[in-house]
DNA sequence: TTTATAAAGATAGTAATACTATTTTTAATA
DNA sequence: TATTAAAAATAGTATTACTATCTTTATAAA
């Protein structure tokens, strides 16, 4: 039996849903492959119709623009990342345990999945580390809250804030400590393989420092180390 | 008497030094004020230029372009406040007093400071929350790098990181923990104004309710509450 | 089988962006 | 007064970020 994960994304994100035509998976399947190679500022719908073998207005047709195509997948990835969360910590009843598992499914790379065939997991949870933040740091992200483009990743921070307080409901800011995990988990990273001076395990590489140091900094927070 | 402070700049951020002359004066004071107005997507030289009332090949004989120009208000903007950190922590002998300090003036808005002129560094402050990953979130970070493009930044992180040291000498993530405060400082200030569900101060909007999240996570990691 | 229709493909065009180059004017300085 | 360097003025180009329109193809309802 193969189960076919399908994540519902806002329809506000798109003009033509990418995800009801071959074309349109390619839009999203290339789009990953080439942000992820040349970086966002230089990714152009011009350059994407190219590799895909269609026209600009091709393009244009599915996405207004290329930075609503990153909000969608960047929505795409944090609605996937929760339903992992749920689905990998289902059946955990301690709270602390499953906080650990949050942190660690946060901060360690992906396989690809092979669910959901036209997004290569591995490859966006690199975009989202590199290039996550500009879906939010605009001038129009007041507009695009407004629209809710940004309610997976809320909904994300809310869940393991929720996690949070059940490990420890006297701690007084569960919601900012759920979005530093989130956001560190991914800086971390970022800081590791770019500027290694600005972490601890700048020479190793490896990511099991981020999450050691991500553990030690929620479970001592909520003193349950 | 009226001191002058001035901080030392990596010449290879321009092309031609912008504080040798009025018109590089003036693009570095209506840049800070245009990124601050329109985000940085919509900044050009163009647009700086009209402002200033030159040309954009006027602006082009100081930045080679816009990134440039970003990376140096950003590494203006970290030396600068390296250097508000030395003189306001300094004669603090209680590592714990000082790491308090710290966290207090990366949290708070910063008044203009009328030492140096052409720069608005309460408008810094705020394009550097909304704008500043951006200087290094880029397919060129390892390039940048290389030309010591962040070294206010990592200067900043290493100070920080001894403060906490000298707090609890076996802490292990000193410099993780200091990325971590100086970027949380930031983006717990983009959330509280523009996604306030991903913080716990979101009705609020008070700059010392971030003070005292960080205090907590820093000083509960510390052991030091 | 014809016909409607929706998506895709092909082509063209525009305003703005991100530059580079060249020449002239102005200001400072030797 | 001559020299020089910066600034201003002007022009031009390739690319980006779109919009518009028309034709072809595929599907599926009548």
């Amino acid at each position: 039996m193969k189960l076919q994960l399908h994540i519902t994304m806002n329809d506000a994100l798109f003009l033509r849903n990418p995800e009801s035509s071959e074309l349109g998976k390619n839009i999203l399947k290339h789009s990953v492959q080439l942000i992820h190679k040349n970086g966002f500022e230089a990714f152009t719908f011009k350059k994407l119709a190219e590799v895909i073998g269609t026209t600009e207005a091709g393009i244009y047709r599915y996405f207004e623009n290329k930075h609503k195509l990153l909000v969608y997948l960047a929505a795409w990835y944090w609605g996937w990342l929760e339903f992992q969360i749920s689905f990998q910590t289902n059946n955990i009843k301690d709270p602390t345990v499953k906080l650990k598992k949050v942190i660690k499914l946060l901060a360690t790379a992906v396989e690809d999945d092979e669910q959901t065939s036209y997004i290569n997991e591995n490859l966006l949870h690199q975009i989202i580390i590199a290039e996550g933040s500009k879906a939010y740091l605009t001038k129009q992200v007041g507009e695009d809250n407004k629209q809710h483009f940004f309610k997976p990743y809320k909904d994300l921070c809310l869940v393991i804030g929720n996690i949070i307080s059940a490990c420890n409901p006297k701690y007084k800011y569960p919601k900012s400590l759920a979005s530093t995990i989130i956001e560190m988990a991914h800086f971390q990273n970022f800081f590791m393989n770019n500027l290694p001076s600005l972490t601890d395990f700048g020479n190793t590489k490896e990511e099991n420092k981020i999450t050691a140091f991500l553990n030690d900094l929620v479970f001592t927070s909520l003193k349950k180390v």
